[in-house]
DNA sequence: GGGTCCCCGTTTTTT
DNA sequence: ACGGGGACCC
């Protein structure tokens, strides 16, 4: 057979318009990518031309449809590969579908538009940047970078920092831009008395300075994208052109601005795959809008509407559990996981619930699982400890580290958020470019020079009168008397030295410029000089760095693509058990899965609870459905009845959440009393009754008025009784709401 | 310009 | 309880 995917011509110029194709040619229905597919599956991949809405339920095989349907648009010569738009959330979901596609039809997926939204729209906006106010080498900023330029346009704007903290101005700024609204979009009710009702006029600024700086931030390269399509027809006409075939992976975490790009793309050819499900969709928080999936159908009228709902990951008793779970949402377009698979029924087991009486029970109880599971042959990378947040993960950890197993904890800080590495790239920053203003502020006193707000003050002052980058003032004011000899003489070193590097640009390898800038300037002498325990790997990073650098062919393409690759990628292949949050464990699978502190306030959240309203608790409810959906073949949920928050001791109630279990697909295992409600019922005794759970009464026993003793918090009356709950008002402990088991008659 | 003290918050996170 | 950040003082 002839290879399908070979080019029938040259490869043409992506940005010269579409030569006419021959012609779509029959795809055997034997290709290997269709071989083995269920019929949903089959239909999602061949129904190529149109509007297609695929749900796909957790553990469907949702990459593989999106592959095997790129695979077919290459195969049927419907489009040729830069006439495909491919898009994903990740780098990591990016980099995995480039991977599988290439695997399938080899080269020619190289030349696919596939990469995350940020990345696809830097890559436009490359091309189109003075159409929206930038230049081409514009800088992304980070977190850091923007919250410091905000802060700076607050001060100018002698907006109260202490009452108007940056960082929650911040959020509204990038949520407005998660909806595609520019300042002048903004309504003043939207903006309401936000920073005293100045918050608009902050945007505003904000989003000026943005653009003499050169530079965008995260939100601005949706936003920036959606500017340059409206305002410039010709550009919108092209692209519109150009992308015969969409796809776009996890629709459900689109926001509006993503949403509107999308349709805007797609508005000439119209075919356009989105693959998401609306149960998973759990970023809300970040301005992921459910709305997207669940209007797709009258947004693309004509849709095809194309369910997964054969699951090849999970046992049936975890299906069910997690199935029985999300239906207690009603905002959703429904779906019913099935078995898709059969399983060895050795594997077949009840999703155990276990509740235990305080936090560190928990981590002993969970721990000595995973030991049990061990001696089973079961390794522990198989085993993952989701937790809600991250704090969670110490217990777990405390545990296995006197245990001795070895773990791994996703998340926390990432490599290019690190602050020795954010300093390090602001040096290569301004040796690259010397007006970046942010760059020089970050490091011109970095290791210190003797440079405080005085000659900072000058230097501010100076551009300012002048419009000149700092840069360029900071020379220009060495030139003077202005500065005492001091600063003077330390900020004149540091300009020459910027300077001089600069003029190696071309003539030394990146890496080797990079090291000698790290070097001379004392920073990482600053780091080797310094006592504290974490400066070691500090330095150890800024290696790292290097190293990094050395993946791109200049100091100019690595900083222009970084900036997009803030992943945490721990490629570690010793066998660990793997502790992170839900939110982190989405996309992913284990064996054994544990699902601790599933209590009221701690999971749901207690933040979800207070000011969220439904739609928050049913946020948190898919978190739940995402955690149990993980699992392959065990399940262990477990809560505490105490639990210690911020060094206080608290009593927890069991979450909802375990209402919402189906008794017949799980096994509820606790010691005596530690189950709150009445539905429970208690399958095995205690080995080892705790000495708390030895006077227990039937419930309902006590009355209002009553006084009462428990072991933690002490002597109190009781307040109030609602079934097995008592509302009681301790003497030292204050008001807190406790089941009955845990109190006996004082 | 650098050190110290106090106050606040303390879910989830990608790009 | 604890850490980070800002204000304040030397």
């Amino acid at each position: 057979m002839t290879d399908p995917f070979a080019l029938d011509d040259d490869i043409p110029d992506p940005f010269q318009p579409p030569a006419r194709r021959s012609g779509v040619v029959e795809v055997p229905t034997d290709a290997p990518w269709l071989v083995g597919l269920n019929a949903e599956q089959h239909q999602a991949v061949t129904t190529t031309d149109g509007p297609v809405l695929v749900l796909s339920g957790a553990g469907t095989g949702k990459t593989r449809v999106l592959t095997s349907r790129l695979a077919q648009i290459l195969a049927g010569r419907r489009a040729q590969p830069w006439q495909i738009l491919a898009v994903t959330f990740t780098n990591k979901a990016a980099r995995e579908m480039k991977d599988r596609v290439g695997a399938m039809v080899g080269p020619l997926a190289e030349q696919l538009w596939l990469g995350t939204f940020h990345s696809l729209c830097v890559r436009i906006l490359r091309r189109h940047a003075e159409a929206v106010g930038l230049k081409s080498n514009f800088t992304i900023l980070d977190a850091d970078d923007q919250l410091r330029l905000l802060k700076q346009v607050m001060e100018g704007e002698s907006v109260d920092t202490k009452k108007w903290p940056a960082q929650s101005l911040m959020g509204a700024i990038q949520r407005w831009k998660d909806r595609g609204l520019t300042p002048d979009k903004v309504t003043s009710d939207q903006a309401g008395d936000l920073a005293g009702g100045r918050m608009v006029q902050l945007y505003r600024l904000y989003q000026e300075r943005l653009l003499t700086l050169n530079a965008a931030d995260f939100g601005d390269l949706l936003l920036h994208c959606l500017t340059l399509f409206l305002t410039h027809p010709e550009a919108l006409a092209h692209y519109q052109d150009q992308f015969r075939y969409i796809l776009v992976d996890e629709y459900q975490d689109t926001n509006v601005a993503q949403y509107l790009w999308l349709r805007l793309l797609a508005q000439k050819h119209k075919n356009i795959c989105c693959v998401g499900d609306d149960d998973q969709s759990i970023y809300s928080w970040r301005g992921a809008e459910v709305g997207n999936i669940l209007k797709f159908e009258r947004d693309f009228p004509g849709a095809t509407v194309v369910r997964l709902e054969s699951n090849y990951r999970s046992t049936p008793h975890i299906l069910a559990a997690a199935s029985h779970l999300i239906a207690h949402n009603s905002d959703r377009l429904g779906k019913t996981l099935r078995p898709g698979l059969p399983h060895d029924p050795a594997d077949i087991q009840k999703v155990r619930v276990r509740g235990v009486w305080d936090g560190p029970e928990e981590a002993r109880v969970v721990v000595e699982e995973i030991e049990t599971l061990q001696r089973r042959g079961e390794s522990l990378a198989s085993m993952a400890i989701l937790v809600r947040a991250g704090f969670q993960t110490r217990e777990f950890e405390e545990r296995l580290i006197t245990t001795g197993i070895a773990y791994r904890v996703i998340g926390g800080p990432r490599f290019y958020e690190r602050q020795e590495i954010r300093d390090a790239m602001a040096y290569l920053r301004l040796v690259n470019s010397p007006d970046d203003g942010l760059a020089f502020e970050r490091v011109v006193n970095l290791p210190k020079r003797g440079l405080g707000d005085a000659a900072l003050q000058a230097v501010h002052g100076l551009a300012r009168a002048k419009t000149l980058a700092l840069f360029d003032a900071a020379s220009l004011l060495c030139e003077t008397d202005e500065l005492k000899p001091k600063p003077r003489a330390s900020l004149g070193k540091f300009c020459a030295d910027i300077l001089r590097w600069r003029g190696l640009l071309d003539d030394l390898p990146h890496t080797e410029l990079a090291e000698m800038i790290l070097d001379e300037s004392g920073y990482v002498e600053m780091w080797k000089n310094d006592k504290s325990a974490e400066a070691p790997g500090r330095v150890e990073n800024l290696k790292e760095l290097v190293r990094a650098l050395s993946d791109y062919e200049t100091l100019q393409s690595f900083l222009e693509h970084v900036a997009l690759v803030m992943e945490n990628d721990q490629k570690d292949s010793t066998d660990k058990v793997t502790l992170m949050t839900l939110h982190g464990a989405k996309g992913l699978e284990f064996d054994n899965v544990f699902l601790p502190g599933w209590e009221e306030g701690v999971f749901p959240h207690q933040r979800a609870l207070d000011e969220g309203g439904n739609a928050a608790l049913e946020e948190e409810r898919r978190l739940a459905y995402v955690g149990l959906t993980r699992a392959r073949k065990r399940v262990l949920v477990s809560f505490a009845a105490n639990r210690r928050i911020y060094n206080q001791w608290q009593t927890a109630l069991p979450s909802r959440f375990l209402d919402e279990l189906p008794a017949a697909h799980t096994e509820r295992d606790a010691e005596r009393g530690l189950m709150g409600s009445s539905s429970w019922q208690q399958t095995s005794r205690p080995k080892d009754p705790s000495p708390w759970a030895v006077d227990l009464r039937p419930s309902g026993d006590f009355d209002v008025g009553e006084r009462v003793f428990h072991q933690k918090f002490g002597a109190g009356t009781v307040l109030a009784v609602d079934g097995d709950k008592l509302e009681i008002a301790f003497d030292k402990a204050g008001t807190k709401k406790v089941l009955d088991s845990f109190v006996e008659p004082a």
